[in-house]
DNA sequence: AGCACA
């Protein structure tokens, strides 16, 4: 077990993650270069002094989270190569989609202590009736929610592969579209295979930015496009 | 290095 004895787990623990990036961008950047694993259920990423340079991207499916671990480790993501384990606990997004979230006992923590002082004494205990929700035996079935298949994810890349576009799209027509995301470079297409095209940005990040947000998008409404990374 | 859910 390369990860480090941690048994396989649905989110995933990330590390030496450049402490510079803003919050709100980390975010953004990791759900956009993880998405292409499978349907991302929240990123969690705090700038805590214990907290900053680390992040959690929790996944519907475990099965995205392996793959995640395996094809990104060691990323060279804003110039620091991610360091990715399977979490040690689960997230709380998953627990409470589970309905197995236990609003009970709060981390030992600081804000635990802070919270301790100020109420100095504790007076009633609470009702512990609280979690009894039900063990639904029916659980919700995702069926295929994202790209869950067990197939290789393609590496990243800072060139897009488009398909499925109708045969008369030109590359000005797709320039309109793709050249609104930061870092676009150009749109090539191939005279002899009409209905796919090549994107290029400045780098991985925002490459998968502009795949996440255009992923689907219909150019008619009979062509949802299909963009992966191209291959290397 | 550092495993949370502000």
């Amino acid at each position: 077990m390369l990860s480090g004895d941690i048994p396989p787990n649905q989110t995933i623990y990330i590390k030496n993650l450049n402490e510079k990036i803003k919050k709100e961008e980390l975010k953004r950047s990791l759900y956009c270069l993880f998405s292409q694993y499978g349907r991302i259920l929240d990123v969690v990423a705090l700038k805590t002094p214990r907290l900053r340079g680390q992040a959690w991207v929790a996944f519907l499916e475990v099965a995205s989270a392996s793959n995640a671990v395996r094809q990104m480790q060691n990323f060279p993501f804003y110039d620091k190569p991610m360091r990715i384990q399977y979490a040690k606990t689960k997230s709380d997004c998953i627990a409470e989609a589970e309905g197995t979230l236990a609003p009970k006992e709060k981390k030992r923590k600081q804000e635990d202590k802070a919270e301790r002082k100020r109420r100095g004494e504790e007076g009633q205990q609470p009702a512990t009736e609280t979690g009894a929700a039900a063990e639904n035996g029916g659980r919700t079935a995702p069926s295929r929610h994202g790209n869950s298949n067990a197939q290789e994810a393609a590496a990243p890349n800072n060139i897009l592969f488009i398909e499925n576009l109708p045969h008369e799209t030109t590359s000005d027509m797709l320039e309109l579209l793709f050249k609104q995301f930061a870092g676009f470079r150009e749109v090539r297409m191939i005279d002899a295979k009409p209905g796919i095209a090549f994107v290029e940005y400045e780098d991985d990040i925002q490459s998968s930015i502009a795949m996440q947000a255009l992923q689907g998008f219909k150019v008619t409404p009979q062509n949802a496009v299909a963009i992966t990374f191209a291959k290397k």
